[in-house]
RNA sequence: GCUCGGAUGGUGGAAUUGGUAGACACGCCGGACUUAAAAUCCUGUGGGCAUUUGCCCGUGCGGGUUCAAGUCCCGCUCCGAGUACCA
């Protein structure tokens, strides 16, 4: 006696996919060089910060669509560069190393080590000899380059470029600033004579103003809880970003970065990527130019002069007061003595406030007369001085002329102040509120009576520079970004100070590598943690004392997509010709959330170095898809208050009952594993239930944000165990489209299964022995096949990957209709279907003869029209609109032979009623229409 | 407030330039196999009325354009995201 053991009896994932994950790994055969004649295309993912967490189902949805998209990418012929990292410098392993004391470099290596493994198990096909960290010395060697090549050029508006200190400083030796056109904050004008007077110091402190990346005193987003300084970006509605803790304005010496000096282009820029206008209008409003003019009021019986800028000159006779920010240099200055206590309160009041309180405050108006008068550069009217915080020291010049008539702001402050509030519009009604439209025609306003707002602005702004008191003018609201941050776990600056002046450290000695510490805490003296590394822990050092800030996140993460192109390079950050052969990212997936963040400053960073000629290209992303947010599925359980009983679902409406949130893992299709639960937590160990007719337990369910504490987190790796990675792909990418937001679902995943099996059993009898038949196909099977060709070729054209998915199912239905077992059409099928599911198309691929691997150099089939004609059409024929039957016609005939078919047919006539028709619309091919 | 998305069966979603609304999948109903269950296979499945054939309604709401509207235009409602004293 003996059993027959069937071999390759079902589709065993697991043994297929351990096989083709080694396999890639020994053969590398995702390696990808620049030695080829192919045509290059880079496909790039945002690259993670490895968190202790690991990966959640969100996580990979974006790079399995990638994956996918690079695959399909070489079936067509392309050199395809698609490498991933890790953005590995990061707040969160610095708070677990304050708490444990264990060096952030550990838990990072940890954490990447889980990314890989779980990365690994979904099939990538990353070139992984390209990774690069963040972190690691290799790599943020280059970053300190980018930054001492940013410290050492300067922006000139009239190159319109940035270009090296040197040559300013020669210009400065020659004449001075005053022929200089740059990006700058240096207000003061300066002869040659002067400037080779200054010493060293001075010197520098000017050059500081000009460089792009410099050291300032400035107001910045201080976090007392994390210890550190803030980014605008980082700060999200008065809280940092990170954890949510409170944050404050100080002001800091600290480094920043002279992105404004790229507003201009970062804007126009945008028009040459193809991003989502959602994408595009963030980092608009974010850089938020506005068009007006600078005009000067002279302040009464004293020599200042009060510079506004306003988009509205046209407003100008509307001024009855003006304001100025709190922290506006000449308040103190103007201040009557007999105001000057009331000014000072306010001033110390407004200090206090933390960028919540006044965000909160923003109904609550305030202010503080300063006992000063301006005088109204066109009627010579004088007009009250006014401090108040709802004008920003840090927009424009921090002071506002007032025209309560137009601006809402200023009209709730005239209320609340009882401040006169003159009408320059004709027939508009200012009781109520002001007027902001620019459709009123202007009136009182002498000059520039009977205009229209936009004549007005215009005659305005010639008026106001004729008379030298003003000039057109362009501002931006993006501000220069703060580069430096108070924290241990960045990159190290390659910098040193002598007599507090920075230098730059020799290219030689570089990386500055990240030196022992004995705390990641910052000293007792506020100084931060880098303070306390002992002169011998640096690798390298200077001077009086090296630079003890480090590097904000953003900083490596501004140009990795460049250092992939040729990662292992000892003696550039990527060399030119590597550079110029990827060039652009042909397409970039990943979050929205990084729009006024990464996204800019990578911009602002490519922009830069396309500058300085070291790559030819001056946006980073050609084509960007922003995949959206995979919500958590919570499943709850309801409990009768005070009692261990737990009531389902359908019944919770009669008890007064309490929700708690279950783990997901013990809930299927909604249905509670009752004896899992009560194994769960001991406190559940007696519970009892109330259960549906049936005997189930039915649990609720909510749509929330993936969390550890919801229960709701579901890891890829589970459902690979269970169902298969080529069933994760699948399933990710069935969900919809990858730009929508959803939530997280397991239920229809068998259905993604089912469709491999029923794939699998296309290959093989039904006693599971391979069973491929090497005829000549049937024409009904070409007709599948190259239907599926065609749309598979459109959908992955335009990144519709769910209804990718749904084209092999249909095809796959129709070939196991049709019994097909045909070598040459299951081929095809198979290459089309490896970028989705490449494991077991790989594992097929071998199984109709072909050497293991080869699938990955195949080429996409070709769609050919001439199976895909038909004979006949049927025809919906609507009456009225209404589609009321179809015909069957030949395909040849032309639109007066179908509308004649169609009305002589038989049983067209009992819609046509006996009547003639009116009209009759024929869409050959497509549609008959009968208007009667 | 402003800007940008979105709303289609019980569910996720499809319909690419205006041309058969609901593909594909889940779920559910019924059936086959089985001692039974699971798995698998077959059938049905937008709602309503008629129950063979058929008819009416139907893509958030109200209008409009068109032979024809989920799709285009105007006006709303709701949901999501971003942003907010930016002069």
């Amino acid at each position: 006696m003996h059993t027959k053991i069937k071999v390759n009896m079902e589709y065993d994932f697991r043994v297929i996919e351990n096989k083709w994950r080694k396999f890639w790994a020994e053969n590398k055969t995702f390696k990808v060089t620049e030695e080829t004649q192919k045509p290059k295309y880079y496909v790039l993912d945002m690259f993670p910060y490895p968190s202790g967490a690991g990966l959640h189902v969100g996580h990979p949805l974006g790079y399995i669509a990638s994956d996918i998209y690079s695959r399909y990418k070489r079936l067509q012929g392309f050199n395809v560069l698609h490498p991933m990292g890790y953005d590995s410098f990061g707040l969160p392993a610095e708070q677990y190393a304050i708490q444990t004391g264990q060096h952030p470099s550990i838990t990072t290596e940890q954490n990447i080590a889980r990314y890989r493994e779980q990365m690994d198990k979904i099939g990538f096909s990353y070139d992984w000899d390209r990774e690069v960290r963040t972190s690691s010395p290799e790599y943020y060697k280059w970053t300190q380059w980018i930054f001492k090549q940013l410290f050492d050029c300067y922006y000139d508006n009239r190159t319109n470029k940035a270009e090296r200190i040197s040559q300013l400083v020669s210009e400065f030796q020659l004449n001075g600033n005053v022929q200089v056109n740059a990006c700058t904050d240096c207000e003061t004008n300066f002869t040659a004579e002067d400037w080779n007077s200054y010493s060293e110091q001075r010197k520098e402190e000017i050059l500081q103003e000009y460089r792009l990346a410099y050291l300032a005193d400035s107001w910045v987003n201080w976090c007392p809880a994390l210890g550190t300084v803030l980014a605008n970006d980082e700060v999200v509605n008065g809280v940092s970003e990170r954890g949510g803790h409170p944050v404050e304005q100080k002001l800091m010496r600290q480094w920043s970065m002279r992105i404004k000096a790229y507003a201009e282009r970062l804007l126009t820029g945008l028009e040459t990527v193809d991003w989502t206008d959602s994408i595009k209008d963030q980092q608009r409003n974010w850089i938020g130019k506005s068009q007006g003019c600078s005009l000067q009021f002279k302040i009464d019986e004293s020599n200042l002069q009060i510079e506004v800028f306003t988009t509205r000159p046209d407003t100008v006779y509307g001024v009855s007061f003006m304001v100025l920010a709190p922290e506006h240099p000449y308040v103190d200055q103007i201040t009557t003595a007999e105001y000057a206590t009331a000014i000072a309160d306010y001033k110390k009041a407004a200090s206090l406030k933390t960028e919540r309180d006044r965000q909160a405050d923003v109904k609550n108006i305030s202010g503080q007369f300063t006992g000063a008068f301006a005088v109204h550069p066109f009627s010579g009217e004088k007009v009250q001085i006014w401090i108040g915080d709802y004008v920003l020291a840090s927009y424009g010049t921090g002071a506002v002329m007032a025209v309560p008539c137009g601006d809402q702001r200023d009209y709730d402050f005239a209320k609340h102040f009882n401040l006169e509030i003159k009408n320059i519009f004709a027939s508009v009604d200012i009781s109520e509120a002001a007027y902001t439209e620019k459709d009123a025609v202007i009136a009182n306003s002498d000059f520039l009576n009977g205009l229209d707002a936009k004549s007005a602005i215009k005659k305005a702004i010639e008026t106001i520079e004729e008379k030298g008191l003003g000039k057109g003018k362009t501002n931006y609201r993006l501000r220069d970004a703060v580069f430096s941050r108070q924290r241990y776990w960045g990159e190290p600056f390659p910098v040193y100070y002598k007599n507090e002046l920075p230098y730059l450290v020799d290219d030689a000695n570089l990386p500055i590598e990240l030196p022992e510490v004995d705390k990641y805490l910052p000293t007792e003296d506020g100084e931060p943690p880098l303070a306390r590394a002992e002169k011998s822990a640096w690798n390298f050092s200077q001077g009086d004392r090296m630079e003890f800030n480090t590097m904000p996140g953003w900083a490596g993460s501004s140009w990795y997509f460049l250092r992939y192109m040729d990662p292992k390079n000892e003696i550039e950050f990527v060399s030119k010709e590597k550079a110029d052969y990827w060039n652009q990212v042909d397409l970039y997936i990943g979050g929205s959330e990084h729009a006024t963040g990464h996204l800019l400053y990578a911009r602002f960073w490519t922009k830069f170095l396309f500058d300085q000629g070291y790559i030819s290209f001056d946006e980073p992303f050609a084509k960007m898809i922003n995949q959206g947010m995979i919500l958590g599925r919570s499943s709850f359980v309801y409990r009768i208050k005070d009692s261990i009983k737990f009531v389902t679902l359908s019944k919770k409406k009669d008890f007064d009952v309490t929700p708690i949130h279950v783990d997901i893992s013990l809930v299927d299709n909604d249905k509670l594993d009752i004896e899992g639960f009560k194994a769960w937590r001991p406190e559940f160990s007696q519970a009892e239930f109330i259960c549906e007719e049936d005997g189930s337990y039915v649990c609720g369910t909510e749509v929330e944000k993936m969390s550890k504490s919801k229960y709701n987190v579901q890891t890829p790796d589970e459902l690979v165990d269970k169902f298969g990675a080529d069933t994760l792909r699948m399933y990710e990418m069935f969900l919809g489209p990858l730009e929508q937001s959803k939530p997280w679902d397991t239920k229809g995943i068998n259905g993604v299964h089912n469709f491999l099996r029923k794939l699998w059993r296309l290959f093989h009898d039904q006693e599971g022995n391979v069973f491929l038949v090497d005829e000549s196909p049937t024409k009904e099977a070409l007709k599948t096949l190259h239907k599926t060709i065609k749309k598979m070729t459109d959908d992955l054209d335009r990144f519709s990957f769910n209804t990718g998915v749904s084209n092999f199912m249909i095809c796959v239905n129709e070939l196991t209709d049709q019994k097909c077992h045909n070598k040459a059409i299951l081929s095809e099928l198979i290459i089309m279907l490896s970028p989705y599911a490449p494991h077991i198309c790989e594992e097929l691929w071998v199984k109709l003869g072909n050497d293991a691997g080869t699938i990955n150099e195949a080429r996409f089939p070709a769609f050919k029209e001439e199976y895909l004609v038909e004979a006949s059409v049927a025809y919906p024929i609507s009456f009225n609109g209404k589609m009321r039957m179809k015909l069957e016609l030949p395909t040849t005939y032309s639109a007066q032979e179908v509308e004649q078919a169609v009305l002589e047919n038989q049983d067209a006539q009992k819609w046509l009623e006996g009547k003639s028709p009116k009209k009759v619309i024929v869409v050959p091919g497509k549609i008959v229409n009968i208007v009667l």
